[in-house]
DNA sequence: CGGAATTTTGAAACCTTTCAAATTGGGTGG
DNA sequence: CCACCCAATTTGAAAGGTTTCAAAATTCCG
């Protein structure tokens, strides 16, 4: 695992996330930077905030990739979402969801405090907008488990990914590098890994992706978007057979 | 539908909940019964927050149920979330860059504007108690559909609006009124209809639940809790959500 | 009272899981 | 640099849980 550096390597996702979500103004760099400077290391499989936590204050994910877990009392394990470089944790002011979830680094993190909103003109946008993303990607999480199948809950989580990953400016068009095992794949999709494997290579054979370990290519991203029926913006008000 | 009263007709659901979540001072209090006095009406099956919409500022429902859709462009849909009387709708501030989900109104609803946050000692708090809980329930919806089986969905998510109806002041152990049919149970827990009729049967059969259109028994909660594995969700160490 | 919505039933098809076990790939120590 | 070990990926066959497609039975509401 891990065989290029762990996707963020590079110690601006951050900077260029935020800068894209409303924080570009020098003096916010400037502060993120010296957060950035202040990071902490956090190793593989390590929690970041456990359950229960005192979960300190907000913290911005530097590098690496970690996810929120959700165990089961027999075993059973629900990856909530997946974090990546640029990533928050911890917005929401004070009372942030304790006991639901505990997020754990699935390659090494590098995990910064995050800057006070007042420290900077366009922090405080840039975290809101944040924080409305990632509810945002919440609920397309629980619509994709809810009413997706396995071919399409794998195409849908990929395309968020190579979205995301962008606006970090950690992917291109080709595709973006992973540290997701296909245990892992199925642990955020509500699918065990074996069919994960099976449709991860009817995928491959239908030429919509290539997937070798670590790297994940997007042969034709709109193409596959289109073929899942993933628009963003649909949901028309008042659909005849609606409640 | 709707037979009783649509569970919430009380007009203290609102000021039940938030004062137990953080504003029970006279003057917040005051301020919240000034904004009931002012709700608006939303007729059944129609929409409250429409997706793209000026999403105004953020509002409460007073009384009645809605949902928040996501509809897929083949026409399936996934209820990513009820709202009960009580529960807020539209904080998080500002814009929502992604969304995609709209809510709408299972049952006719009364909905009131918000107060400011700093109007009264308290509300600020409340306000962040409701968006944490939001977010934990939200989190509990990925695992419920990554990982549950369709009984035990059923058993879970009743055990959650019985929480949240009671937080509210709107359940008692015997069980809670709901407008919830059949198929829209389906469409909250990922299942069909026809599914969820069966294991309603089979959970009824085995006595863990009664369910007559309009109106569920949980025969026993706490037993039917640990049957399927379940914890209560929390936001906070110290709040006590064990009403 | 009558039409519409909701709940129920049945049987068969389908997708996903289970349970093993084999295979591949990479990292480590000798 | 090769052998070996462990993690991750693959493969097979069979069992299971859910969905589909119809259609009947109930219940609700105007």
């Amino acid at each position: 695992m891990t065989q290029e550096r762990p996707t963020g390597a590079s110690p601006s996702a951050l900077l260029t996330r935020l800068s894209r979500l409303g924080a570009p103004s020098p003096e916010a760099q400037s502060i993120l930077a010296a957060a950035i400077a202040r990071a902490n290391v956090v190793r593989i499989r390590r929690e970041i905030v456990g359950e229960g936590d005192s979960l300190g204050r907000p913290r911005a994910i530097v590098s690496g990739w970690a996810a929120r877990v959700r165990l089961l009392q027999d075993g059973r394990r629900q990856f909530v979402s997946l974090l990546i470089p640029g990533d928050l944790v911890g917005l929401g002011g004070q009372p942030d969801p304790i006991a639901s979830s505990t997020v754990i680094a699935i390659t090494e993190v590098a995990i910064a405090p995050l800057p006070d909103a007042a420290a900077a003109p366009g922090l405080a946008a840039a975290y809101a907008v944040s924080a409305a993303l990632e509810k945002a990607y919440l609920m397309s999480q629980v619509t994709r488990l809810g009413r997706l199948n396995a071919q399409e809950r794998i195409a849908d989580l990929l395309l968020e990914l190579s979205e995301r990953l962008t606006l970090a400016g950690l992917a291109d068009i080709r595709g973006f590098a992973t540290p997701l095992t296909q245990e892992m794949l199925a642990d955020v999709l509500g699918l065990t890994p074996v069919h994960v494997n099976r449709m991860l290579q009817m995928a491959r054979r239908e030429g919509d992706i290539e997937w070798r370990p670590g790297r994940v290519t997007l042969v034709d991203p709109e193409a596959l978007a289109r073929k899942i029926g993933r628009t963003p913006v649909r949901v028309s008000a008042t659909l005849p057979t609606d409640y």
